[in-house]
DNA sequence: CAAAAATTGATTGACGTACCTCAAGATGTC
DNA sequence: GACATCTTGAGGTACGTCAATCAATTTTTG
């Protein structure tokens, strides 16, 4: 038993090669009946499109544009590693990958780099995007332009993105806070949240869910209020000895990024907190090792780019997309797994 | 600038498309200096195979076997799922999947199971394999026959397959360790480790992983000598209740399956103990989310198939393989996560 | 019923590689 | 120089689909 080809369907439908080929590529101008015969000698045949040949004869290449912070280092950095990667394994798929770097927290750029994207240069992009609403304008021509647009990493709300490919961040903080109760057990001080920016969905999300977890259970711990780092080193460490002042930590949950300055300012504290953080970065790795860090959550970014990429395929080829395939599972990594 | 083709290396390298196919294909008869000019104008064209054009012409076809024990429950049920929604998708890719089921723990049936193939019916083998010689003996004939023999969740000594997939499980253990001591925190009571069998590899790697990380950094904790359960839920039941006459436990590390005899020797304990196991079954998540596990290491068996069968690819094929690409990350999960 | 419109068939040429044959040229051996 | 052996070229067919053309047929419309 050999695979059938459209030469067999178009047999067994008693129709012509071409028609079999109008019903498949939906060129139209089909009589309702020959559709009907056509899908179901389908149907017995167990006919499925060969898509090596398929691919081969269209010829297609998809053209994906990346739009992710130019920050070199951290969570960016591996991003941007897991990108190069893939480009490479792409060529035998004829993928081409375009990645722009943007500044970061830089709004005008951002908007400017969508604005100069259209149908004629991309066949989708994926974007680290913030809420501005400069921004989610362009996300939105884009979008009624043709082009799929991918939320990456942070959602945005539904009408803005055509899909998000991220982590569930609620589940994020969840999950941070269920290691977080059980390591600090029955120690005694408070629990500091440090995001990076409240406005950024991702990081409210974490708060929100690490929030939770913590009230329905460990009412017991101290949950000081979470405060913001953005993302900047100096920030974080004045914010992390300015809570030790205040009094005796139990655990500090990293939100966003500034983990050295985290670092920095626990070096010297001779009982060091419980802490978790975000995204195995090289920092991260070592400083699990070295036992600065209990607990890192990763969002695995190269499942990520791959997820974006085969969900841009489907949207560009309207195919349905199943709603929950851009949802990347969350990997929890302490000194002995790493 | 379009993809290069043989014709443009052919071009470039002055000789007849003939003779780069030649080359390309390792068919011989080709003179040291045409190879030379042929690979010279590869280089300078930049010419890569195109593997659809490339597939489609071979019209090859890959058949892997996959033999795993035909416990329709447990890990070995999520594998056989994974396999079945591989099988889908491998359609697109000439890819030919048998499973085979075998009676677990039957030494015989496993090898005459393996004495049935052969070059001539299959191109690969995956095996979830046990230490027995006679099973041993036949994965080394396939092997020296040609057929790439790999090893599945288990690992085997190097010289008897070619390769293996499956998780790290001295670090398992590992990391079952470092979880166990966070979260058993001060509490008094022994650590028992139920293993299905000290015979098993994979068992006894774990065991070793997790004796290891407890001696070096909770050697406090008063670590009973590991138990054998058989994965069958009675002797896992009988097992614990023993263990509890004996005196308080702290912690209880399920190496192995039949959890659920340890979830019913459980059922009545006031203060049940800290308890960690392996593989996201359908009842292990249950039992996180009911609060009768409290953390569940698992190996992605839909990871380990796409492994297995890339690898497969790439041996039949005579690529290079990767030491390390069968090594799939493990997964942890909790209540919060699951 | 005739004209217009819709539908269908038959055919052809890509796409890039694999694989095969046959003849011709180059090189080496005695 | 005759012969065998090695190496190369030229050319064709196949893989399964896509895309397009043009003519032939059927159906619809007024």
């Amino acid at each position: 038993m050999v695979r059938p080809t459209i030469h067999d369907v178009a047999r067994t439908a008693r129709v012509s090669l071409a028609t079999v080929d109008r019903v498949l590529n939906k060129r139209g101008g089909v009589a309702e009946k020959s559709v009907k015969k056509v899908l179901e000698a389908i149907e017995v045949t167990g006919y499925v499109r060969d898509l090596t040949a398929a691919n081969l004869s269209r010829g297609r290449e998809y053209r994906f544009t990346f739009l992710v912070p130019d920050s070199q280092t951290g969570f960016m950095g591996l991003m941007r590693t897991a990108l190069e990667t893939q480009r490479a394994a792409l060529r035998d798929h004829r993928v081409k990958l375009r990645v722009v770097a943007v500044p970061a927290f830089d709004v005008a750029a951002q908007a400017a780099a969508l604005a100069s994207l259209s149908h004629r240069s991309t066949d989708g992009v994926a974007v680290v995007a913030t809420e501005a609403p400069e921004v989610q304008a362009e996300m939105a021509r884009l979008s009624s332009d043709g082009v799929p647009v991918v939320a990456l990493v942070a959602d945005l709300p539904r009408a803005k993105r055509d899909a998000y490919v991220g982590p569930d961040n609620v589940v994020a903080g969840r999950t941070a806070a269920a290691f977080m109760g059980r390591f600090v057990g029955a120690r005694r001080g408070g629990i500091l949240m440090i995001a990076g920016s409240l406005a950024a969905r991702d990081h409210m999300e974490r708060v929100m869910g690490f929030r939770m977890v913590m009230a329905e259970r460990f009412p017991q711990l101290n949950l000081l209020p979470a405060v913001q780092g953005f993302d900047t080193p100096e920030t974080v460490k004045a914010l992390t000895l300015a809570a030790l002042r205040e009094g005796p930590l139990a655990g500090i949950y990293a939100v966003g990024a500034g983990r050295s300055g985290l670092i920095d300012a626990l070096r010297d504290s001779f009982d060091r907190p419980v802490t978790i953080a975000h995204d195995l970065t090289t920092s991260a790795r070592a400083a699990l090792l070295s036992g600065e860090l209990d607990l890192v959550i990763d969002q695995n970014p190269a499942a990520e780019v791959q997820a974006a990429i085969s969900l841009m395929r489907d949207l560009t080829d309207q195919r349905p997309i199943n709603p929950n395939s851009g949802s990347v599972p969350l990997s929890i990594f302490v000194r002995e797994n790493v």
